[in-house]
DNA sequence: ATATAAACAGACAGGTCTGTCTATTTGTCA
DNA sequence: TGACAAATAGACAGACCTGTCTGTTTATAT
């Protein structure tokens, strides 16, 4: 095990998602963690820097997740951007992330939640699609497409599409449904 | 004025929609709606049934208004449904529903709140997204396409997409984005 | 072994939440 | 005017929330 401040973290991340930043409640996430509630306010102010820690952690492991299945299906970025939904179709049947099952986009439920554009946990959640663009970009660019930046503007939201539709209809099959319109807008932006 | 009982339902969908529903006390849907705390637990057993009651006015609102906007736009199927991009945007930039700002969907929220699948409130959301559907299916049938189911959830995931994006990032060009995706979609689909 | 830091349990304060109750006032209709 | 229904204010219970505090135990490291 790493640090205590590091499990306590990972069992807020996990609490967060499957029910929600208000609906979770401190003591859940320290009964789940086995820490005492003085160790929480050492490492942190408030639930609210908790609740960023939790979606930095995130950030970083949802971002290295994708990013690795994309790169691991082919040397092609135009293959490597397609997978992106066989990815999220993984993920989707609750196969990516061990023992967190899927609840939609953390960061989706965040901005939701937390729906004032200023308060810092909307500002990360915007700031994870972002980066997610900026590869998209990347591999669009490297794709040789003519306007990368629209494309993997478009990559994205197709994405969010599919999420969303996963989530509130539960219809994982959302992921191949949005694979075959980048197909076709691929095939568009060549 | 309608009678108590809408305008109990009525504050309580602006507040849960710009709030969210955990984070919003039935005491200030009490205050704002000047409604005694009694006639609210007259009227509806717990919070649950009236947040079900409100979702079930922004299913009933929300559609409506989608439909009248896109059939104002043109008589023609195809233009129509091109159109709900334009009605989207026009949300995304609060001028849809008076007085409510956009906080994204009411229903994506409702499903991101109340995670579990046979929650009330999520099953209502996932039928609000099916009649959105059912509805652009038939508007592809008029459109004589190929296989309007498929075009059709298409659309929607599109839709889906342009809201996340615009709630999350802040950008309400999404919807123009989307439209654009649409045209392409169409005319691959005709 | 001993000093120092970290984590522990658990009580506590002060606030908020939903939902219930009583007693009073308002409104409507004959 | 008088009777009946509806809505009112406001107190209350019981649970839960975040965050603070005290005193004790456990690790760590020299």
């Amino acid at each position: 095990m790493a640090t205590r401040r590091d499990h306590l973290i990972d069992t807020a991340l996990r609490l967060f998602y499957q029910q929600g930043y208000h609906a979770t409640g401190i003591d859940r996430i320290l009964a789940e963690s086995g820490v005492a509630k003085m160790t929480l306010y050492k490492h942190f102010r408030s639930k609210d820097e908790l609740i960023l820690a939790a979606l930095q952690l995130r950030d970083e492991r949802f971002r290295n997740w994708l990013m690795a299945e994309m790169e691991a299906a082919s040397p092609d970025p135009v293959e490597r951007l397609l997978a992106m939904f066989d990815a999220l179709e993984q993920w989707f049947l609750g196969r990516a992330f061990k023992g967190l099952g899927f609840s939609g986009c953390a960061f989706i439920n965040a901005a939701s939640e937390f729906a004032d554009q200023s308060h810092p946990a909307h500002r990360l959640a915007a700031e994870h699609k972002v980066r997610v663009v900026e590869y998209l970009e990347k591999l669009c660019r490297e794709a040789g497409l003519t306007d990368p930046r629209t494309t993997a503007e478009q990559l994205a939201l197709l994405k969010e599409g599919a999420i969303a539709t996963a989530q509130v209809r539960n219809m994982p099959e959302a992921a191949q449904s949005a694979k075959q319109m980048a197909r076709v807008l691929l095939a568009a932006a060549a």
